[in-house]
RNA sequence: GCCCGAAUGGUGGAAUGGUAGACACGAGGGACUUAAAAUCCCUUAGCUAUUGCAGCUGUGCGGGUUCGAGUCCCGCUUCGGGCACCA
């Protein structure tokens, strides 16, 4: 029996099956460990060779915890609400249901043919009814809750409602849009309509007006983590900014949450600093400027408030209420059209045109520190949505307000000594402070640090500001005008929405006769049959966005044929939260914000016992193309291997990286590949091979370098390509594929399964492992064990090719190390660890190796009665000397500097110093 | 512009402050074979040498700390990632 991977794999696949051997269930006598990785949306591509890397280091580490003695639940499922199925649907006719569900069953194959530990029992997807009512359920849930400040945490609005009704919002402590003011009275005069709109002001999931990112191409409102650069992150479409009308959810309320859980979980700087820098906390204050000759007052935030004395002027943003305001009818025209001009713009184009522009409005406002008038202007480099949507200018220290102060000619005044702003601002806060003493606050002389805190304090004191933490964080659009998402459980009675109640859910999503937008631009839903309540009640004709479904999928998992709860109580307080999640750093901005939004939401609820779902994350590294070329001599249909291209004229095509092997062509192949290629000549090099030019680029279709992992387990089987991905290099770090290596795993596994079987003869027997055989066993289990604690797991695949190769050499066959020896290699290659374990060691079948004890490892095999010590002079290795393993350090240093070589070495100096590192080495200092 | 991270042979990559280059690929040489495949063995950082098996230089660049630095500190360069008219 020779190692036979396409026999072995499929068997052990069907046994694993027939046993359930991955079934979990919650198990109070056992500590529990979870282990999630971010559920694929299933493309009609369906995976490459790409895809599963993260999941095979998830795999390995579930099944090292379950030897380890831990309930581990560890699912997988869909996310499976997405765009391009629905741009399929719009271009075939095609359900995006059926799409879905084709591309799942496919995910579905090739994910089992890996082998993976995955309890599919727990398996879901986010367009399942049964799923997304609980999506649903949630989204009521903040409907029904605003965020109270003094609790940070959210309670139900009918808490707010009674607040309201008793005292208005005097004294109201809660997250809010804007910052409106009513009394009991006037609360209590509003009809059903005015309270809706009031109430949306500080609901968690509320309607309001809001600047969106609008795609045109896609017909659809983004979230800001789906742009960049103004473009669609799908499509690459341009997006423009547009009022509308939208459901948000306030995940602003949560941003100091948010930001101040990140200390309490293990994730990787770079990630948590990814996520710091988009919540963007900024400590500032907020200053009240009066408007001349009105009762307007511009509300500005600065982080810089010692830079009070330096302003010049003051910027709106276009979009701005205040601009309305403060206009003077002289200049209404001019201002309108600027307005109106920056409105038509995308925001791409506002990013691309760094040409300074704006308006005067007519306007004065009065800086109430040092009571000067400074005009106020409008300009689109202030935005909106940050802050008050309005500014105080400070040339001097603003590399903007500059810009706009020379080309209006504005006056630029400086206020930190030695500071030349002939030519550009001053930015860096530090610096003494001049010019900037008014009459009852005088600055100057101070650091800029002590200034800012002097300013905040004197502008709480007199009650022209107070201080204030800004975040950069935005509520998040919820609405999307598509199809294939999960429908609102929301109707609208005479213009005030409601929810359908509780016992309604899920609100299923209709059939439709088309998947594009109606002629008058409503979402697709419009065109359902019957979109409305029994009473005749319009529903609502948006749906969610992606990030609605996996925001809490995690959750789901641990109970997910539960019909009366997300999650039962019971099932929640024994898995918690997620100990280990792998997925890619794509999602740090998106999914990984809203979750924690979502958890924390359910937290303050008391649906969930954990505050954070995701302890510990590790972000997989991405897995790039890698291209091969064959190189055309100009107007010939003659390809010229890559080691000769240069003495020719040649033109780089891209060739299917499936024929071609280690950068070798197989010619017969290209000749078949195209039609075009038939009648191909090729010049050979001397070897008479044709080589390949080679490439790192993404992996697609375009590229013909995409691998998938069928073919891989076709030709060397599971365990081969989970070693090989492991073998690749660092988890985390982004690499190219690269087919060339995969055959030194093969033949690790050829040799390992050499160890049980010569041909068809059985070698394990039950000899007394040797000294040497326990050494490089025991040396085994410690390195590797402690390797997938550190999800290093590169270099356990290389300590498993060491240990092989020393118990082939020592002709190892004793059961007594190849039995442990099976276990340890279990989570990298379970098929053949499970063959053999039946098989050569001859457990019975109801004895799966997924079930044994991980082996210990014992220091007593790992001493050596003898060390190496390398002994240097000056710090640098001359020779190495060996010595009992207990010998002490004078023993040592004495045998050092006794040593034959050390004579050369020592010859006309003088020792210094002897250092000698017990087992290492012996620095011995020369002079 | 700000904030992270990285830089080691032909290639992917190893190295708790302690003999840099583990392991693998590729390449070169050899064994077996009619031949090929498969398998096995040897060599493989560079430069001097050389059968005394040694010497010198080497982890992007320049400094520093240390008996000893790929590893720690300071200053650069280049590449990758994140944020960005965020006041």
């Amino acid at each position: 029996m020779n190692y036979n991977p396409q026999d072995i794999e499929p068997r052990r696949q069907q046994y694993w099956r027939d046993k359930q051997t991955y079934k979990v269930e919650a198990d109070a006598t056992r500590p529990k460990f979870y282990v999630l990785d971010m559920f694929p949306y299933p493309s009609g591509a369906g995976l490459h060779v790409g895809h599963p890397l993260g999941y095979i280091a998830s795999d390995i580490y579930s099944r090292y915890k379950r030897l380890r003695g831990f309930n581990v639940l560890h699912p997988m499922g869909y996310d499976a609400y997405g765009l391009p199925a629905e741009q399929y649907a719009i271009r075939t006719g095609q359900h995006p249901e059926k799409t879905t569900t084709d591309n799942i069953a496919r995910y579905r194959s090739q994910l089992e043919k890996i082998g993976f530990s995955y309890d599919w029992s727990r398996e879901l997807r986010t367009c399942d009814p049964e799923y997304y009512k609980w999506t649903q359920w949630a989204f009521k849930r903040m409907f029904e809750s605003y965020y109270d400040t003094d609790a940070d945490a959210a309670r139900p609005i009918s808490e707010l409602v009674a607040h309201l009704e008793a005292h208005g919002t005097d004294e109201l402590h809660a997250a809010a849009g804007k910052d409106v003011e009513f009394t009991a009275a006037q609360w209590q005069a509003m009809d059903e309509k005015q309270r809706s709109d009031a109430l949306m002001n500080w609901r968690l999931a509320y309607l309001g007006n809001s600047m969106v990112n609008w795609c045109p191409a896609l017909g659809t409102v983004l979230a800001n983590d789906e742009v960049s650069e103004g473009l669609s992150l799908r499509g690459g479409h341009p997006v423009e900014q547009k009022m509308m009308y939208q459901w948000c959810l306030r995940v602003s309320a949560y941003a100091g949450r948010l930001l101040k859980g990140l200390e309490t979980i293990d994730w990787t700087d770079s990630l948590k600093e990814t996520q710091r820098n988009w919540i963007g906390r900024s400590e500032g204050a907020e200053m009240h400027f009066a408007v001349e000759g009105s009762d307007v007052v511009l509300d500005i935030f600065t982080t810089r408030a010692d830079t009070v004395f330096g302003v010049t002027f003051m910027v709106l943003a276009p979009e701005s209420a205040y601009v309305d305001m403060v206009t003077t009818p002289e200049r209404r025209e001019a201002v309108q059209a600027y307005v109106e001009a920056t409105r038509r713009k995308t925001e791409r184009e506002r990013l691309i045109d760094k040409k300074v522009s704006g308006e005067f409005t007519g306007a004065y406002a009065i800086n109430p520190l040092s009571g000067k008038r400074v005009p106020v202007y409008v300009s689109d480099y202030v935005l909106a949505g940050y802050g008050t949507g309005a500014i105080m200018a400070v040339p001097a220290h603003d590399s903007r307000d500059y810009a706009f102060a020379r080309h209006f000619g504005l006056p630029v005044i400086p206020l930190i000594e030695g500071a030349d702003v002939s030519e550009e601002s001053f930015d860096a806060k530090s610096g003494k402070m001049i010019n900037s003493a008014g009459p009852e606050l005088d600055l100057n002389g101070m650091e800029v640090a002590d200034a800012i805190a002097a300013a905040k304090r004197f502008i709480e004191e007199k009650g022209i500001g107070r201080v204030k933490v800004n975040y950069r964080l935005r509520d998040a659009i919820f609405s999307r005008q598509r199809y294939w998402g999960e429908p609102f459980p929301v109707y609208y009675k005479d213009g005030v929405p409601h929810l359908l109640p509780d016992s309604e859910l899920p609100l299923l999503l209709p059939e439709i006769s088309s998947y594009k937008p109606t002629a008058d631009g409503e979402p697709p839903l419009a065109h359902a049959e019957g979109w409305h309540t029994p009473e005749g009640y319009r529903l609502e004709l948006n749906t969610m966005p992606g990030f609605a479904g996996s925001s809490a999928y995690y959750l789901r998992y641990m109970d997910p044929h539960n019909s009366e709860a997300l999650v039962g109580r019971e099932a929640n307080a024994y898995w918690r939260s997620v100990d280990l999640y792998i997925g890619g750093t794509e999602h740090a901005t998106g999914h990984l914000i809203y979750s924690r939004f979502w958890n924390k939401f359910l937290y303050d609820l008391g649906e969930v016992v954990e505050d954070e779902p995701f302890r510990k994350l590790i972000n997989q590294g991405m897995i790039q193309g890698r291209s091969n070329f064959v190189y055309r001599i100009k107007d010939t249909n003659t390809y010229v291997s890559a080691d000769l291209k240069d003495s020719y004229d040649t033109t780089a095509i891209h060739v299917d990286v499936n024929i071609v092997s280690n950068d070798v062509l197989d010619t017969e192949a290209f000749r078949k590949w195209m039609p075009e290629y038939a009648d191909a000549e090729f010049v050979l090099n001397a070897d008479g091979k044709y080589i390949c030019g080679w490439a790192v680029e993404k992996m697609s279709k375009s590229m013909f370098n995409v691998v998938n992992p069928d073919d891989i387990v076709e030709r060397y089987g599971a365990d081969t390509l989970r070693l090989y991905e492991m073998f690749l290099g660092p988890l985390e770090q982004s690499k190219p594929w690269d087919t060339n290596g995969i055959d030194g795993v093969n033949r690790f596994l050829k040799k390992f399964w050499g160890l049980y079987y010569k041909g068809d003869t059985l070698l394990v027997d039950d000899s007394e492992p040797t000294a040497d055989n326990l050494r490089s066993l025991h040396k085994l289990i410690k390195k590797v064990g402690a390797d997938i604690e550190a999800f290093s797991f590169n270099t356990s695949v290389a300590a498993f090719m060491i240990c092989i190769n020393e118990l082939s050499q020592q002709k190892c066959h004793s059961r007594a190390v190849l039995e442990p020896l099976a276990v340890v290699l279990c989570p990298f290659a379970p098929h053949i660890a499970e063959e053999l374990w039946h098989t050569a060691l001859g457990h019975d079948d109801n004895d799966s190796i997924v079930d044994a004890a991980w082996p210990e490892y014992s220091e007593e095999y790992l001493r050596e009665s003898s060390v190496t010590y390398a002994v240097s002079f000056n710090g640098k290795a001359r020779f190495s000397m060996p010595m009992p393993a207990d010998a002490d350090a004078a023993a040592v240093e004495a045998a050092a500097l006794a040593h034959e070589s050390s004579a050369r070495w020592l010859e006309g100096k003088t020792v210094r110093k002897v250092i000698v590192v017990p087992g290492k080495i012996v620095n011995i200092v020369v002079g």
